[in-house]
DNA sequence: CTCAACTTAGACCGATTGTTCAAAGTTTAA
DNA sequence: TTAAACTTTGAACAATCGGTCTAAGTTGAG
């Protein structure tokens, strides 16, 4: 089949290496000589394997997209309570974005690098976002038909608020130093949640 | 006093543009050469007036804060009541970042582009995010002190949360390409005072 | 008028950017 | 063994980066 030799890297560990710059330092602040110390891999080897940084960063973002998203489904589908998991969720979602050195979301890092110009990014983008929506949706759906939500609540809207006030604590857990800013926001969107 | 010739251009109006550079695409993203055209001047000017390009977008930073904040405090003092005007501020910032081209907060766009080593930067954005918070919490507290608002509400949380949506609002405005989400999330936000 | 103090435009700087390419090395099918 | 197909290293590319500096121009105080 193939004749020459095998790549000598990951290819998968090399491009887990590259989204962690690109989440670090945002798009165009990550340089080629870092990301190929990161990678561990030489510039032939960056172009031959993923095409141009851009396109690098393409893959990147679809992996990291791909990841979390089905990490979140399968901690929101877990057994018990719906509202109980999300909850959970959105605890450790605060936990994490408030350590120290913590990157926020890789799409938030991110938005400010690329008009809405640039489709192909901008639709992962996008994907990325309405998953995470509807996921919070589902969950609050499920939530209400067993009587955890009031009826009156429209699940969709808290799910969209959800989505904000998330990534907003994401941002904000790039650059604030003490945790009370972004866990007094956390307790009173689950305390929204409680009375709903 | 001085000998030499005016500065052919206003401090202000440039720094003014130089802001609008670095809203739009960030520290990073902004080049001096794109600076310089928008700001009209040439490169010994910007130097001999404001440094380099850090101090220079350090600046723009101040002045961006320093405007929002006025805005804002003057639109929350406002007569009539407290949280009706922290409502209409609400729903005025999502209708403002639903428009297309929306470049979000200067905040956010330029948040991944320092990490909080640069204390001097991080400084200034954690000042203004404590200062959006403080007028929240200040409004909300009035708000109860009128009846506006239960008197079990917690003000100082529910103005962290409104920080973090509102960013997250801003955030996402600058990528997705339909209304409904940020005005829905905006929704459930208002609905949620209302409530409470 | 004179000259010091200031401004401006733009040439120039080394460093770094993203990208390409030539050369050499390695592996495996035939 | 041979040669094709693949890899890797690293030199080299033009372009641009942020930043400096010289030279010419302009102004106003004395």
């Amino acid at each position: 089949m193939t004749r020459g030799p095998a790549k000598q890297f990951d290819t998968d560990v090399a491009l887990e290496a590259a989204m962690n710059v690109f989440w670090e330092h945002g798009y165009e602040a990550s340089s080629l000589s870092e990301l190929l110390k990161k990678m561990g891999i030489g510039k032939k080897s960056l172009y031959d394997t993923f095409g141009n940084k851009e396109s690098l960063f393409l893959k990147a973002l679809e992996h990291y997209s791909r990841t979390t998203l089905s990490d979140l489904r399968s901690r929101l589908a877990a057994e018990g309570s719906p509202l109980g998991n999300l909850k959970q969720l959105l605890k450790d979602w605060q936990t994490m974005h408030s350590q120290p050195g913590s990157c926020g979301c890789m799409l938030g890092t991110n938005i400010a690098d690329f008009n809405t110009n640039d489709e192909a990014i901008a639709k992962v983008l996008r994907h990325y976002l309405q998953q995470v929506e509807n996921l919070f949706s589902k969950t609050l759906k499920s939530a209400q038909a067993q009587g955890e939500l009031r009826s009156d609540a429209n699940p969709r809207n808290l799910a969209r608020l959800l989505l904000c006030t998330t990534q907003g604590i994401a941002l904000l857990g790039r650059v604030m130093d003490e945790d009370s800013t972004l866990e007094g926001a956390m307790n009173a969107a689950i305390l929204l949640l409680d009375e709903s």
